[in-house]
DNA sequence: ATATAGTTGACTAAAATACTAGGTTATGTG
DNA sequence: CACATAACCTAGTATTTTAGTCAACTATAT
């Protein structure tokens, strides 16, 4: 289990789209929006994330995306794993004989952690994270932000400390 | 807390010197033959681990790296914390003004998610790490095969968000 | 004196990351 | 039907990270 931004980039837009399950299909460019990844790069993430079956999609206009399932029944594990194809570029390979025949102690070792962080992280749903009040209170500002047909695409953040 | 490989390569260069805790100072050369591991990438790897203190050198013939402090004090996370020099390149950058002055969901959730894994890493000494898998007969015994060590794997202490 | 072993810096190839550009395809609405 | 929408797809690119090499240096035990 790797941990790095990409995987959040996507735990980010999974909520997202968990929190507007209610409202019919959620677009990409809302995302892109909101949580401020962009639109491109959104479309590679969601191409994995639909391939494992995550989310589904409607075409069109008045389209989007929906979660593919229940958002209590979605751990960030699988979002996280879905974006971070297998890589395993371990010297044993998972076959255990990276060294000389013998059981290498990088490969038990990191095996384990990591498995013990997977099984933290399948413990999380999309729905225990949408039940949090800072997030819930985040969205509703998010929401109050992109209603105004005033507040325009333009995003660069001039605006320092 | 990000987990890549480079941080395995940290960790299982520390449990090597764990291992060998108590032979005087252990080279490089010998964790890299035993681990498999680039000398100068461990160079590299080491002068961060002395930066934070983790480990301790002697040089000259004879000499070699100790570690810091006792194993059981070494955390998991510490010594990924240190190779993983702060590369914090979220938009907020811990300011949470990402998104127009405003918090954004990603950086609460994200951090803390990060900082869950972060605690369980945190609860793993090197020391637990030579008990809990009997290496040290495995790294003693290098000419022989030895089998798969099964891991006892410690709980995950039932964690709410 | 010499070999050892850490220390440092510059450099590099390969991969992953994050993004841009420019299409195509499906589909709801006027 | 035309058209706008929004998913879908492919390729390319700049940057960063990873993992490593190479070369020189300093400290020290014998």
């Amino acid at each position: 289990m790797r941990l790095t931004t990409k995987g959040r980039y996507a735990v980010t837009a999974m909520l997202d789209l968990a929190l507007h399950h209610d409202q019919g299909p959620t677009r990409l460019a809302g995302i892109s929006d909101r949580q401020g990844i962009s639109l491109s790069y959104l479309e590679q993430l969601f191409a994995q994330l639909r391939r494992q079956e995550l989310v589904t999609s409607v075409r069109g206009p008045g389209g989007g995306y929906h979660l593919g399932r229940q958002p209590d029944t979605i751990s960030v594990a699988e979002v996280i794993a879905a974006v971070n194809e297998d890589t395993d570029t371990t010297r044993c390979g998972g076959a255990g004989d990276c060294q000389e025949g013998e059981i290498c102690l990088t490969h038990h070792l990191w095996m384990d952690l990591s498995d013990q962080v997977r099984a933290f992280l399948q413990s999380i749903t999309l729905g225990d994270l949408v039940e949090r009040q800072d997030i819930r209170r985040v969205s509703m500002q998010q929401a109050m932000r992109s209603k105004p047909i005033e507040s325009m695409a333009e995003q660069i953040p001039a605006s320092n400390l």
